[in-house]
DNA sequence: ACTCTGCCTTGACTTACATCAAAATTTCAG
DNA sequence: CTGAAATTTTGATGTAAGTCAAGGCAGAGT
């Protein structure tokens, strides 16, 4: 065990509670593996015997139609898990994950995982919070795609992440606007119409990808009432 | 512990691998409640403290937009559970639950379910298979309703139905077309259309409730590639 | 500074699906 | 059996967003 897995394992919320002497019964068991930026960690249908937690870097887990269309799952930086779906069921993963720039991802083996999760309450009970926090997204998502135009998503997708940064007039996207389209579901020419559409409404500033917020109030509404004024 | 209530936990899922004695614990704190057909279990954003088990009837746990429309996440028969995402994060539910028939449902209530499960591991990995199947069951929803067009899910669905029903070239509909266009992500109007052009091509022949398929193969092609040809 | 490459934007056009309205069919209570 | 209500179908029309194609812009490397 090393001493950035055992920093990386602690900063995890699966891990809370845990004492160090659990702490280091996973790092025993983590495997360590690094990725350079565009390379595949696994793909849909592929076999799985372990989980994958990242420790630096981003990591996005996507679906594609036959036609190419992409849609993204998530995106993930460090202390989040991933491709853990194959351990509880079936065996095989439903998603694709893909390094969106340099990284260092943890392995942990099922085996050696289910093992210590049966002796181990709290881990198991953190385990279900974090597939129950899993299961409110795709809720939120599923919500999106099918209720809500693509100009709400955005708005939602832009409260969002302003909580996450903190922040109330001014956002710093996190991945490119491609990436954005593919996660809210549509393609990059809709969304840079939306985005030019939002500024001339006053709504935002788009500067590269930095997004001022101009009108919250105004932001928060679209979010939830669905249209856009022309 | 009612001789219903005992029967209806050894047949769900969740339970399996259970001892007669650990079983008799769960009757012990599960609660049992009656619903009318079309009556509210519980609505998005309410507090919970605990969760489901269908027992008798058919429940669908949806999402409804602020204009009236509605997507349905799930129809649950007998032996599934639901509004179990509070129990492990947050403390409100996600979404909608109603009954589409007249219903019998357990509850079971957070506090003693978390210490049963806290005692017994087996208890807490079927748990964890549960919430990975409706991941897999959420992400395969967001690839129909993100990647596929109208026909494609609706032929997805049938296939899967076949298998459930364990039919080949004929299966019946177990919810009203209505409810179908809400769970993919489509109004009634456009299903109703979609039904008829695969008819006119040979694909299916539809019946009230009873659709055979005509051309299996062709559907699963449908299915797969996405596209409906004039 | 300059070109190369990837990313983003803009324009013209197409289309899958929703909306609105009304007719047809099924369901079911009395 | 019968009429009212609910469900489903059909038709005419509107629109959000996708497709195809062409530029524009910015950062990376020589």
């Amino acid at each position: 065990m090393t001493k950035m897995m055992n920093s990386t394992l602690a900063a995890t919320p699966l891990f809370n509670g845990l004492s160090d002497q659990e702490l280091g019964e996973i790092g025993d068991i983590a495997i360590d593996r690094n990725y350079k930026r565009g390379e595949s960690i696994f793909m849909e249908g592929d076999e799985a015997n372990g989980f994958y937690i990242v420790a630096k870097g981003q990591v996005k887990i996507f679906k594609t139609s036959i036609e190419g269309k992409e849609q993204i799952l998530h995106i993930y930086g460090p202390g989040h898990l991933f491709g853990e779906v194959p351990v509880f069921s079936g065996s095989h993963l439903p998603a694709n994950a893909l390094a969106l720039k340099k990284s260092q991802i943890l392995f942990l083996p099922r085996k050696a995982f289910v093992h210590l999760i049966t002796r181990h309450p709290s881990l198991s009970m953190n385990m279900l919070g974090e597939l129950s926090m899993r299961l409110r997204q795709f809720t939120l998502q599923i919500e999106n795609l099918s209720l809500k135009e693509v100009p709400s998503r955005l708005a939602s997708y832009l409260i969002v992440l302003a909580e996450e940064q903190k922040e109330t007039n001014r956002v710093k996207l996190t991945i490119s606007k491609g990436q954005l389209a593919s996660l809210l579901g549509t393609i990059p020419e809709t969304l840079s119409r939306i985005f030019a559409k939002m500024s001339s409404q006053g709504l935002i500033l788009v500067e590269g990808r930095s997004i001022h917020l101009l009108d919250p109030a105004g932001i928060e509404d679209l979010s939830v009432a669905g249209k856009l004024v022309e």
